[in-house]
RNA sequence: GCCGACGUGGUGGAAUUGGUAUACACGCAUGCCUUAGAAGCAUGUUCUCAAAAGGAUUGAGAGUUCGAGUCUCUCCGUCGGCACCA
């Protein structure tokens, strides 16, 4: 009898799986064994190549990935199964600084040694697909899923104060923060004014909370924790005038049915109204306030507690439903960045205000009362009602329940124009750059020739309605134009910006006539032209009629037909013919942008869609400040209209290569390392030709793991990203596993980037990953977190050599609930090698005669194989390792003391066994007389008939405790089973004479008897 | 403060829709084997009472039920997330 030899074995399989290449996984259009067959795309978050190599904990959720993607091989599916790396950012870049490498040949180093880590333990994954964020060939596409990010105004660069680490010199996104502080290196972060990129994830805010329905397979805490990130809040912004004076002060809030108790106004401190409302009486107080909080970290904030500290700015202003003067303050309890950065303020009813206006002698009013009915005065903190009550002292709300009078209020300010209705996210924007060196450049470039040339522009409105069909007053005239070209005439541009005539039953030849004839400036490629609505059909049909080429064209919400989806508009109807000739007009400008509202509420979405195909547009899709972009200041237009300078790479020039350089180091001063380097940073400018600079800011570690799992779907493609019927067939992933700590970062960032991509057309589905598990922690034996700091690190390499790949498998899935944290124990995996030496000897004893009968199994044995292929099959695609283990070991544990095993019921065992020891099974299946891999078989099925024994024990319970147990047929009639129940005699003891009240019996379970 | 998850032997943990609590594994104990140790094998192992019979037991307490680890309420504790978020 030979000895279970776990190196010879697992060497030798290794090299056999990976000559005959069992695992490499055939495309639908190539590959005839896969013709057919229903996919499976199994994912593991590919892993951070560091420099410290893999712990026991890293293969976890590999390990699992591995078990699921063999038994659906087995199960006859084409299994996608891949692994790369998430190589590029800080902590790579951090540890070639400290050992004095090239963070490129750190990294190429750190791969080589996970990748043979990773090879120990015999995973399925197919490294022909392997994919490297880190690869020119790669980031080819990264970059280039950012320039079309860049094109939709999507990404924009900003100089807001964002999170800055002082001590790995860059600027981070919020996502990066942990308690205040840098997540790397623990520094406590600063605000600092910094150029950068960011990227617009709040445009998606709604989208990526209202799909997380969708989401069923995932884990309903990573769903919560997502659904608080983007922390979705409805309110209002409820407006204040200051007394004498034209500035208003705007407040939001969730809570205007308390309004009726609002005393004071609290600006925060980095408010730009502040200077304009103090009065010169508190001027000096103000200003030192001001300088003081914006020198606070998040640490010394946080080191003072709750203590509230301001200062009264001299001003009043009106709180209209009960003529307060309100005073209004300066405080640094109100932040900056959230909602309007101004907080009205009700000690009555908000803690924080309470305690405020308690230290500075306002008045606190009681406007709401709770259950106990108390209706005094409040003057403690444990009196102020937050989330219940009803309403009092408040005019027209008084008696209402809070909900309802929220409701009632808001409608009352807005009907009123003192307040509108809007909503709010906590999620903030992806600041996007980093001011280092390893990561993917961003690819574009800056022109400042382009960006001081003028413009001549010609901004025009649409069809402004007559007063029954669009309301008084209200016409699309009068929106953003006038702001827009204050702004662009700020900038030195011409702007005509005319009101066109007739413009309540327009006829768009005369409005184009009428353009032509009043035109202050030559039509020419120097001139811009904007049109609103139906302005986009004056545009039409005056470049028809000029047919002079233009700069730029910008369509927002343009009419394509006379259809609309609200309502019809008859004077549009009559406006014109309708007959375009756009391909005549796609040949007078380069640049033509389409904006269209992303709600489609005005103009159908197949009518964007339309016009910017047939002008080869850039379609932007966006959400307008109001409906149809109609409001006063629509943001949107004028960054499309902004000449920023900043221009694509072009898509031919990509990738645009990280230049490799001997000097990297982060150079503090809000600047890349790249931008030492001249000649990399001086390049041409893409527009004019003329001499121009790189952006020389890179992406952060997040950019290359957004869309990674669509490379591994054509991991070679040149020409796309993906291939478009790869990507059909391929995605979404069915199951994808990792650790939860990515709840908030990469499954949001990855959620975002694919839906744009959906927008876009580059992939087919609005969600990524189908099923999400979660894995738990392997923490060290000593209970706390493996370290170096603690030396408690176990190194998966030793865990091999000592008890082999398949003991350490079968161990990590049998530790306890998959997602669950559990310490690790050197014991347990001993367990597991003894299990597994217990199943070698019955393959040994295979060559024994008893063994070789191939008779009946013992009854037992046959109701066990059945009972375990169930629960295994079951088991493992719902992540209970353990348990379907559990079953195995009792499989085995009965097989060895059975005397008959039939040679059928061990080989279905193997198979069962195979996904979590695939070496060892390998061999015994082998030694069987299979021919082909035991991966290449068909996956066992159980009899359903064969699942139970024929008789059964049933328990017998009096007064809800157990007395006594029967063993009876599996089909026995209720009456024979109660009447069996009540015959032993130990239930007759207990029954001690008296006649049961009732008896209930459960089927195949128990007898219940009542006395 | 808010949100979420969880609490079962000496340990990791099992337990369909409420239906034999403690499967499986570790550890421990005793025995066999061995010069000895290791490994292996066999038996036992929730607690309590010397044993049997019995009783108690799923963080604590209450409730619903013939029956609660599982459902409801209150409290305590651990972990995770968010946080002067208006």
């Amino acid at each position: 009898m030979s000895k279970y030899d776990h190196k010879k074995i697992e060497a030798k399989w290794k090299k056999n799986w990976e000559k005959s290449g069992i695992y490499k996984t055939g495309d639908p259009s190539f590959a005839k064994d896969s013709a057919g067959k229903p996919k499976y795309y199994v994912l593991d978050m590919f892993p951070y190549p560091s420099g410290a190599g893999l712990h026991v904990g890293h293969p976890k959720g590999f390990i699992a990935t591995d078990i699921v993607a063999r038994l659906k091989m087995m199960q006859g599916y084409n299994v996608l199964h891949p692994m790369g790396w998430d190589a590029f950012g800080l902590p790579a870049e951090n540890y070639a600084l400290k050992n004095k490498v090239h963070p490129a040949d750190a990294t190429a180093e750190n791969i080589k040694v996970f990748k043979k880590q990773l090879g120990l333990l015999g995973f399925t994954y197919d490294w022909s697909r392997e994919v490297n964020t880190t690869d020119p060939e790669y980031y080819k596409w990264t970059q280039w899923i950012f320039l079309q990010l860049f094109k939709k105004g999507l990404a924009f660069e900003s100089y807001e104060p964002i999170n800055w680490c002082p001590s790995c010199k860059t600027g981070l996104a919020n996502e990066d923060l942990e308690d205040g502080k840098c997540e790397r290196c623990g520094s406590v972060v600063e605000q600092k004014p910094l150029r950068q990129w960011v990227l617009k994830i709040t445009d998606y805010a709604e989208r990526l909370l209202n799909d997380i329905e969708l989401l069923k397979e995932w884990p309903e805490p990573i769903k919560e924790m997502q659904r608080n990130w983007i922390g979705r809040k409805e309110g209002i912004n409820i407006v204040y005038q200051i007394e004498g004076s034209d500035k208003k002060v705007i407040c939001f809030t969730t809570r205007p049915d308390t309004n009726f108790g609002a005393t004071f106004v609290v600006v925060g401190p980095e408010h730009s109204l502040i200077s304009s409302i103090t009065t010169s009486e508190y001027k000096e107080d103000v200003e030192k306030y001001v300088s003081a909080a914006k020198n606070k970290t998040e640490l010394d904030r946080i080191a003072e507690g709750r203590e509230k500290s301001g200062v009264f700015t001299g001003s009043y202003c009106i709180n209209n439903l009960t003529d307060y003067k309100m005073p209004i303050w300066v405080a640094d309890y109100v932040l900056g960045n959230v909602g309007t950065g101004m907080v009205v303020g009700v000690p009555g009813h908000d803690k924080r205000d309470f305690e405020f206006a308690n230290k500075f002698g306002i008045e606190i009013k009681r406007v709401v009362v709770a259950g106990d009915g108390d209706t005094s005065p409040i003057t403690k903190i444990e009196q102020v009602q937050e989330h219940e009550g009803e309403m009092i002292n408040s005019g027209f709300l008084d008696g209402l329940d809070i909900h309802d009078a929220t409701r009632k209020i808001m409608d009352r300010l807005e009907e009123k124009g003192w307040g509108k209705r809007v909503i709010n996210y906590k999620l903030r924007d992806w600041v996007f750059s980093r001011q280092r060196y390893w990561g993917e450049p961003i690819p574009l470039v800056h022109c400042e020739v382009c960006k001081n040339k003028k413009y001549n522009y010609i901004i025009l409105h649409g069809y402004t309605g007559t007063a029954d069909q669009n309301g008084p007053g209200r016409g699309d005239s009068n929106n953003w134009r006038p702001w827009v070209k204050v702004k662009l005439e700020e900038r030195g541009n011409k702007v005509f910006c005319p009101n066109l005539p007739n413009t309540n039953e327009p006829n768009i030849d005369e409005q184009v006539q009428y353009v032509i004839d009043n035109v202050n400036f030559e039509i020419d490629e120097n001139t811009v032209i904007v049109g609103h609505s139906l302005g986009g059909v004056v545009i039409y049909k005056l470049l028809e009629k000029l047919n002079k080429k233009v700069g730029k064209v910008l369509l927002v919400d343009p009419v394509v037909s006379p259809e609309f989806p609200d309502k019809e508009r008859l004077n549009v109807k009559k406006s014109c013919d309708w007959k375009f000739n756009f391909e005549k007009i796609k040949k007078l400008s380069d640049d033509f942008v389409v904006l269209g509202a992303s709600d489609f509420a005005t103009i159908f979405e197949k009518d964007l869609r339309f016009v910017a195909d047939k002008l080869e547009a850039n379609l932007v899709l966006a959400k307008p400040a109001e409906g149809h972009f109609t409001a006063e200041e629509e943001p949107v237009v004028l960054n499309l209209l902004n000449n920023t300078g900043w221009y694509p790479v072009p898509e031919k020039d990509l990738p645009l290569e990280l230049p490799k350089v001997k000097n990297y180091e982060p150079t503090g001063t809000g600047e890349s390392p790249l931008a030492g380097i001249d000649k990399w940073v001086n390049t041409l400018c893409p527009h004019c030709g003329g001499p121009a600079k790189r952006e020389t800011n890179t992406m952060p570690q997040w950019a290359g793991s957004c869309w990674y799992y669509l490379r591994y779907e054509d991991p070679h493609n040149s020409k796309a990203l993906v291939d478009k019927d790869k990507e059909k067939y391929w995605s979404p992933v069915d199951f994808y596993v990792g650790g939860a700590e990515h709840a908030t970062r990469h499954l949001i960032y990855a959620r975002f980037w694919h839906k744009f991509l959906f927008d876009i057309g580059a992939v087919s589905n609005i969600e990524p990953f189908t099923k999400l598990q979660s894995v738990g922690l392997i923490l060290a034996e000593d209970g706390r977190k493996m370290s170096k700091r603690w030396n408690n690190v176990i190194n998966p390499d030793d865990v091999v050599a000592e008890f082999g790949a398949d003991a350490m498998r079968l161990y990590e899935m049998f530790m306890g609930p998959f997602d669950q944290a559990c310490a690790w124990s050197t014991k347990g995996v001993i367990g597991c090698r003894r299990f597994l030496e217990k199943v070698w000897v019955l393959g040994e004893k295979i060559k024994d005669e008893r063994l070789k009968i191939n008779g009946d199994n013992n009854k037992n044995i046959e109701i066990l194989l059945n009972q375990t292929i169930k629960k295994v099959t079951e088991d493992i695609p719902a992540m209970r390792f353990n348990t379907a283990i559990a079953q195995l070991m009792i499989f085995a544990n009965e097989a060895s003391q059975s005397s008959i095993l039939n040679l059928q019921s061990f080989a279905s065992f193997l198979q069962l066994l195979a996904p979590f020891a695939p070496h060892m099974t390998e061999e015994l299946w082998a030694n069987l007389g299979n021919k082909e891999s035991i991966f290449k078989s068909a996956w066992p099925k159980f009899d359903p008939t064969k699942i139970q024994h024929s008789e059964i024990t049933v328990v017998v319970q009096v007064n809800g405790k157990l007395r006594d147990e029967i063993i009876v047929p599996v089909d026995i009639a209720e009456a024979d089973a109660k009447a069996r129940a009540l015959s032993t005699e130990k239930i007759k003891k207990w029954l001690d004479g008296k006649e049961p009240k009732k008896v209930i019996y459960v089927k195949g379970k128990l007898v219940s008897i009542v006395v």
